[in-house]
DNA sequence: CCTAGTACTTTGTAATACAAGGTATCTTAA
DNA sequence: TTAAGATACCTTGTATTACAAAGTACTAGG
């Protein structure tokens, strides 16, 4: 038990959330949405997040087309569809929900 | 892919935080910690909680006491270990951390 | 061509939440 | 005294999934 995997746990329930979210921001490629994590401090590695984008692409939330790269093999460009966009939303509620409650339920006062 | 599976996602991640807090305000026995995480919303089930009960124990984070009930069998009582409440602090800057990372990168201004 | 760099993919493993079922203890009431 | 119900704790099997590591494929420059 140390507090790494307490972070990467923690980090597990919102990634798809930040993902979706930073794909709806911009037309990005996974080497993009690793380095915004990674700037926020969310660890990750190609081998977590291929996967997931994978995941999400055959959920119908995310699409991508193939663009040329002037710097090596072409790209995966993702992009939200119209039910990402709305899942996201609802993903929006659903991470204040968390916050609040684990707020209340770890806040000092005993009585609440 | 519905939202359900996203908010269990995001629950497992802070589950242990928030049990270690619980604790921390009071000793109790399992069924007070359901009860109080039903209260905030953040619903887990025994199959889930017990062997995490146990994991904690194991760590050494935390200890109990047998104590006998009025209405039925005997109870074990959770407390902290001095390990345990170390680590709790420990989780407060990094459920924090988390919380700012993630506001940060899903605010909806694109260039923060 | 060969090497280095970039991009995407796959495979194996470990962790763990949950559903479902099980065991043990205690109280109550006939 | 015993059967039923409630309470408390525990175990097993399954599915999910993050990660490490290795693999495949494409491009550019010498």
């Amino acid at each position: 038990m140390n507090i790494e995997r307490v972070k990467s746990q923690m980090r597990k329930g919102v990634l798809e959330y930040c993902i979706l979210s930073i794909i709806s921001k911009d037309e990005v490629y996974a080497s993009d949405i690793l380095q915004t994590l990674k700037d926020a401090k969310l660890i990750v590695v190609e081998g977590t997040l291929y996967p997931l984008l994978t995941r999400l692409k055959n959920d119908g939330l995310l699409n991508y087309r193939w663009e040329e790269s002037t710097s090596g093999p072409p790209r995966k460009y993702y992009g939200l569809t119209e039910m990402g966009q709305k899942f996201l939303q609802e993903m929006d509620v659903t991470w204040q929900e968390l916050v609040t409650s684990v707020n209340h339920t770890t806040s000092k006062n005993k009585n609440q």
